[in-house]
DNA sequence: CCTAGACCCTACAGCAACTGGAAGGTCAAT
DNA sequence: ATTGACCTTCCAGTTGCTGTAGGGTCTAGG
């Protein structure tokens, strides 16, 4: 199957499948007589891991680690467990961080009228030299 | 000031300073004799005001519209309130996704064991061939 | 006066994870 | 024979810094 195939089953990008290739993140796929790529369906189950995978936010080389786990017949699945604990940790903090950002900008935009006039209490705000 | 002193009290880095001047985002600092950045009570004042809009999770270049704005007499508040009320879409719709992300690992861990055993439903999960 | 250490300077390379573009080869249909 | 849609490689650019190399400057101590 040729990398387009792959690129719109997968939903991944072509240009990002060969990057994936580049970085040596997935197998190489074999190629034609014409030097075009041929996906198995070894490759392109790859290629669906590593979509998933990123979807889920998990950075490159953690999808280097799942991949390998994946691999792995003797895998422990309590190393999977840890590796998406921390995941859920750091989704956690992210969303507390975006939930602070978003509590006061919101309080701020309350306060800032809106209108032609240039008084503003987000332009005061970043402008205040404290924390 | 040097730049160090302006660092420990801004909270940026010396590093990042030289990248705001680098990328044209503040007025130039005068220099002393010895060449070194000699920083006034105004380029202070830009990097606090950078330091916050960035904490508040704010792109370099919607950073460089706040200057703008900041710097401008004659702004109007409601060009500062369309700006921070798309920020705060923005962070609306990445915490809509974490939380999606979350939700979805949270209810793989549970079924994951965490144990010596291979199985795991997160690895079949990622391993799925389809959205 | 010399030296060590803490500053400062510039300039370039590299990070993540792609994305875009140039320059060219291939293939199927008209 | 030519068009257009593919495919190839390679290199540059993105964002927002961070690291490193290779150097100059300043201050304190011996």
């Amino acid at each position: 199957m040729k990398i387009s195939e792959v690129a719109s089953k997968t939903g991944l990008d072509a240009k990002t499948i060969r990057y994936y290739e580049s970085i040596g993140l997935v197998e190489l796929p074999d190629r034609l007589d014409n030097g075009y790529r041929d996906y198995s369906e070894q490759n392109i189950r790859q290629l669906w891991f590593l979509r998933h995978a990123r979807q889920f936010g998990f950075s490159i080389d953690q999808c280097r680690e799942l991949l390998a786990l994946w691999a792995d017949p003797q895998r422990r699945s309590a190393a999977v467990h840890q590796l998406v604990t921390e995941k859920v940790q750091d989704i956690d903090r992210h969303i507390r961080e975006l939930k602070e950002m978003k509590k006061v900008l919101s309080e701020l935009l309350v306060e800032c009228p809106g209108n032609d006039s240039p008084h503003c209490a987000i332009i005061n705000k970043l402008a205040s030299d404290s924390e």
